[in-house]
DNA sequence: CAATCAATGACAACCGATTGCCAAAAATTG
DNA sequence: CAATTTTTGGCAATCGGTTGTCATTGATTG
């Protein structure tokens, strides 16, 4: 009954390579992995052998006896936030093309299923990328001394990151408000486990000192449109005239509380909002906000996290990139309006 | 140096645990996954001795010796499409949930990736669940039944599937145009390998010729904002006064453009799209658009595969999942313009 | 031409589990 | 109390590779 012609309908393995082409299946496994350990016209017959029989190597097999697995986990806190979408193509294309499988978990902005997660790809992931981590700087610290780690947007001392400057693009936001002659601003804040947002807001205040500009902080808020209600209360209320939004989703949510109020942006209340995510060109009005080349810091984290990896030639690897920001002005932030409540 | 105390650093096996036991490895195995083929007593003192030794197994042992990878992969033509966003979350949330990795590829609209990457996934998951597949229906036909494998929105007879229903929801997209006073419509088509678009289509041919309206087809366009143009363009030189697109991302596209032009939405050109994305709701102006239960289609489609996966009790698993749709009326459709060309 | 050495490939142990088979121990039955 | 059945747990093979060790081969050299 068997339609299938010669050859057994199982999956090839070295063992019938071996047999195929009368050597040790260890020859065939050295042909395969180290071509310079075994000789030329072995290995050529070999891997004919391999291409006849359409021979893919048992990715368990190789990674039990091997130890390394060819998996990066990559750790996101919310896998539906718009940002991370680039970041995660970036690891991804980066990653296939170094020969390694993502290995996508959400941590639900977790700290313990971010613990919990770590600990469990210890074994089955050669390393991993944690974007906005949740930890403590102890507990990350900890991790990463016990298998290969990048962090994404976490600054921690000894631990290998990829950082993207917010910070310094929070200046130059804080710069086109006072140009518009703002003076009165608020710092719409993260959650406090997010690193990002303590920095950001530490970058806001002593710039704000330095131009004689009021800035205070409202919040915290979780990184979702629809905090953005609450956010855009809370600032309507604190009589500032413009806001910086600890991202994107908090400042469209804003864009939607704001009108729903009856109150117009940008002639009655400035927004900038932070990551230029998907959306943030066609909100209404568009959304000025500072942009970072997400999908590349993607990229590098995988970079720096293959070259603990394999710490080949050139020993010198950077365990540390700032990936530049830039402010993107668009519709939602204008001059501040002439009668503030300040003149009374 | 050591800080450590006694016992070595490196993780445990069942042969730690079986040596504090003093029992044999077989033993602490069965007492972990087949635990009534153990005496209770021995059970306990192995689980205390696992729990002493933080013992986690390892799975790529496991899967080699069982054959079970307790991995299941997921292929999206796209990562950076919002649509999928929810769709992983649901398959994500879901899978970890019965203990199943999620291994997610991003195929890039590409039939080649899918094929090679449901070639690798062979080996390394237990199953697939494919989204939106570019593969032809002999291939994935073949490829389901090679192995366990969901589609999601492709209709295959044989292949076990998750329908979201969208062609019906466009039936009702019709209605609400023609009642709006729309007689002149277009559709705009999606990639020629996407089975929903002619789906969709086929169900808004037939609609239009019950309700005796005219819809022309224009495209094919690719799913994404960019072509929002091109499809904007052509619907304005075709004279419609309004389009139901194939999805959010080109009606997004065709919004901006549009606006671009000075053309108004919804007084000049009424749009409808689909999928109800992130965005959709805060788009200017906000989308009308058919809506679905996506992240619940993700859910789904994991209990299918599961099913098939573990074919316990209740022999009667159904392998075919229509979600519904429904359309959501924003503000990009409305009365159809008075004076339309049809006139002279 | 003999001696030395690098290249080559076979053997076997091992990675950490699972699982079929069987014997010893315990429980049940007559 | 003996005979039988059921539990229980050990042994060893197995999954598909990797890798250290070692014998053989052929090439290089004195």
């Amino acid at each position: 009954m068997a339609t299938q012609a010669a050859g057994t309908d199982r999956p090839a393995t070295i063992h019938d390579i071996a047999a195929r082409c009368g050597v040790a299946a260890s020859t065939v496994s050295r042909a395969l992995s180290t071509p310079d350990r075994v000789n030329i016209r072995t290995r050529e017959r070999i891997e004919a052998a391999a291409a006849a029989l359409n021979y893919r190597p048992n990715i368990q097999a190789k990674a039990l006896s091997s130890g390394r697995t060819s998996a990066v986990g990559v750790l996101v806190p919310d896998i539906t936030n718009p940002f991370y979408f680039d970041l995660i193509r970036g690891t991804q294309l980066q990653l296939k093309a170094a020969g390694y499988t993502q290995l996508l978990v959400d941590t639900e902005e977790s700290d313990e299923v971010e613990a919990t997660t770590v600990d469990q790809l210890r074994k089955s992931a050669d390393g991993i990328i944690v974007a906005a981590s949740r930890l403590s700087d102890e507990a990350l610290l900890a991790a990463a001394a016990t298998m290969p780690l990048v962090a994404i947007n976490r600054d921690v001392p000894g631990v290998p990151a990829v950082i993207i400057d917010t910070p310094s693009a929070t200046s130059q936001a804080l710069d086109h408000l006072v140009s518009l002659g703002h003076t009165r601003i608020a710092y719409i804040a993260g959650p406090t486990t997010s690193q990002s947002s303590t920095r950001r807001w530490a970058a806001l205040a002593g710039a704000a000192e330095e131009r004689g500009v009021e800035v205070r902080r409202l919040g915290p808020f979780a990184p979702k449109t629809q905090s953005g209600a609450a956010a855009a209360d809370a600032a309507v209320h604190s009589g500032v005239t413009a806001c910086i939004a600890f991202n994107d989703l908090i400042a469209i949510g804003m864009l939607q509380r704001l009108r729903e109020r009856g109150l117009r942006v940008p002639e009655d209340m400035s927004i900038v909002g932070c990551d230029d995510i998907f959306g943030a060109d066609f909100c209404n009005p568009p959304l000025t906000t500072m942009a970072s080349p997400i999908e590349q810091a993607g990229r590098v984290a995988v970079s720096v996290l293959l070259a603990q990896l394999n710490p080949l030639a050139g020993g010198g690897t950077r365990n540390r990139s700032v990936m530049p920001t830039h402010l993107t002005v668009r519709g939602s932030t204008g001059p501040a309006p002439e009668d503030t409540v300040e003149r009374y």
